[in-house]
DNA sequence: AATAAAAAAGTATAAATTTGCAGTCAAAAT
DNA sequence: ATTTTGACTGCAAATTTATACTTTTTTATT
């Protein structure tokens, strides 16, 4: 079992419920299978950059930094995606052509996201070049993209 | 000593400095000359919102929901304040003119700020009703208003 | 393949945060 | 005027989270 798969996991989690603390989160992942200790997980949540947020109910939740389900998002998201032109894999890296000019102003969204798949971008003109971290897949990437910014593979179809 | 004093004071250095724990804001409140124990910290800052985030450089700090220096919110400030046309106080309450039709908007947006101050807001077509917690002076709404739209006083002016 | 070096994870413990409870105080009600 | 109610807070205990240290696993190198 890779490491990487239990930050998705977790990220996959604490984006779909509340959680409302750490031992919580231990059950979740083992009902996926995977296990760990609960050290583990306040390393790994320090990693994703996860952060614990009052949840306006008294309690307490995981939070993910880019994940948020702000409205403001939203009006952001429609202003990037449609900048983006194509999207071509080649020898495990990922390649997004956007409208000329724009490639940084993508490339800087993306790195805002702070996605844990993604080890760095640099961006040209109108090409930005993604590097995966090791061990992330290129389908991981895909799904990354998507999250980053919901209808994009849509809209490149 | 007020409450809200304590509140706007924690709200004001968190915005400011990297706060890493609540022991340590303990003293820079003390040096503010407000005193309270760690326990009203807690929940003070439950109340905030303020959530506690990995600072990216193997820390953690507090951080503002509505604060957030996040390039997004730029964009989505950018396009509130030129709705509002006008603020008027009166009875210890403040009016807020919108262009008409866009008084829910705004409303949402001041809402989804969360801010202590603000008991609630009640939007019409073209005007929206901030209602002030009791115990707030107008100074500080207009304060208030003025973090959650950055630039707005100067846009009415 | 054997060994060294680095990364990851577990264990136990320390540190930090939250909370139940009780006391205080001010405002509202009787 | 007295009682009631509710908000706020400190204290101490309970809970939760972070970390020092050690062991295991992985990766790279010879």
């Amino acid at each position: 079992m890779q490491k990487i798969d239990r930050l998705l996991a977790i990220e996959e989690i604490i984006g779909h419920e509340r959680i409302a603390s750490q031992e919580v989160l231990l059950k979740k992942l083992e009902e996926r299978g995977i296990e760990c200790t609960q050290a583990t997980l306040s390393r790994d949540l320090r990693q994703l950059g996860v952060g614990r947020i009052p949840d306006g109910q008294g309690g307490y939740c995981y939070s993910l930094s880019g994940h948020q389900t702000r409205r403001q998002d939203f009006d952001v998201r429609m202003n990037i995606i449609p900048l983006v032109r194509d999207m071509i894999e080649a020898r495990g890296l990922m390649l997004v052509k956007t409208i000329p000019g724009n490639a940084n102003t993508v490339a800087y969204f993306i790195d805002s996201m702070q996605r844990y798949e993604i080890a760095g971008t640099i961006a040209g003109d109108d090409t930005i070049l993604v590097v995966p971290r090791d061990g992330v897949t290129m389908h991981q990437i895909h799904d990354c993209l998507e999250r980053i910014l919901p209808g994009l593979h849509k809209h490149l179809e």
